[in-house]
DNA sequence: CGGGATCCCCGACGATACTG
DNA sequence: CAGTATCGTCGGGGATCCCG
C-alpha cells in the first residue's frame, strides 16, 4: 500500500495534524510547530503530501482529499486508542 | 501513532492480509507467501504483531483484535484506492 | 519446523549552510 | 521567508547460517 509509504514517513501525520484546524500560514511557522523538524525533512514532507494531493499545492493547508483522509483515519485513531489501552499494559 | 509504526514496518500488512482468511498453517508457509521474505524479518515482524495482540500468540493467526484492525482498516483501503486513481495519474 | 545470531548495506532522517 | 545542497549517522531490512 502506498498510502502507508507515505504516512508511515516521519513528521507526515504530524502534518496532517498541525493542519487539521486549517492553513499555517508560514513554513516556518509549520516547521516550529512540528517539533522544529528539519527544513529539508519538512520540505520534502511537504513535497510528497502536495505531490499525493493531500496538501494544497501553494499554501500549507489541506486539499479536500487531505479531509477526506482525516476523516477515514478518524475510526483507526480511534481504535488505536482503545487497542493501545489493553494491548499496551500486557504485564 | 504507535499503530502505524508496527503497520507501517516493512512486511506487517502483508502478513495481515495473508492471514486474513484464516491461520496459516506453518511458518515457512507464511514465508512463502510473503515473497519469501528473510526468516529473521518474519519472525520480528510476527513477534510484534503478537505483542501487539493482532496475531495469535500460538500459530499464525489473527486474534480477535486483529479482524476488528482488518475492519477499520477497510474504508482505508477503499479510500486509498480511489486516491491513487486520481493522484498517481497526475501527468 | 520455528526462529535466533550475525553481518552487511542502503536509504531515511537530521543538522548545517546557503541561495533567491 | 521558502526551499535546496551536502554530508554524516543510524537503524531497519535482507541474506545466510545454524540450532533445538
Amino acid at each position: 500500500m502506498a498510502l502507508l509509504d507515505l504516512l508511515g514517513r516521519r513528521w507526515a501525520l504530524r502534518i496532517l495534524w498541525e493542519l487539521r484546524d486549517g492553513p499555517v500560514p508560514t513554513f516556518r511557522e509549520l516547521q516550529q510547530r512540528c517539533d522544529n523538524v528539519s527544513s529539508s525533512v519538512l520540505s520534502e514532507r511537504v513535497r510528497e503530501l502536495r505531490g499525493a494531493g493531500i496538501v494544497s499545492e501553494t499554501g500549507f493547508e489541506l486539499t479536500d482529499a487531505g479531509r477526506e483522509l482525516l476523516t477515514v483515519l478518524g475510526p483507526v485513531d480511534a481504535w488505536a486508542k482503545r487497542w493501545a489501552k489493553r494491548a499496551r499494559p500486557p504485564a
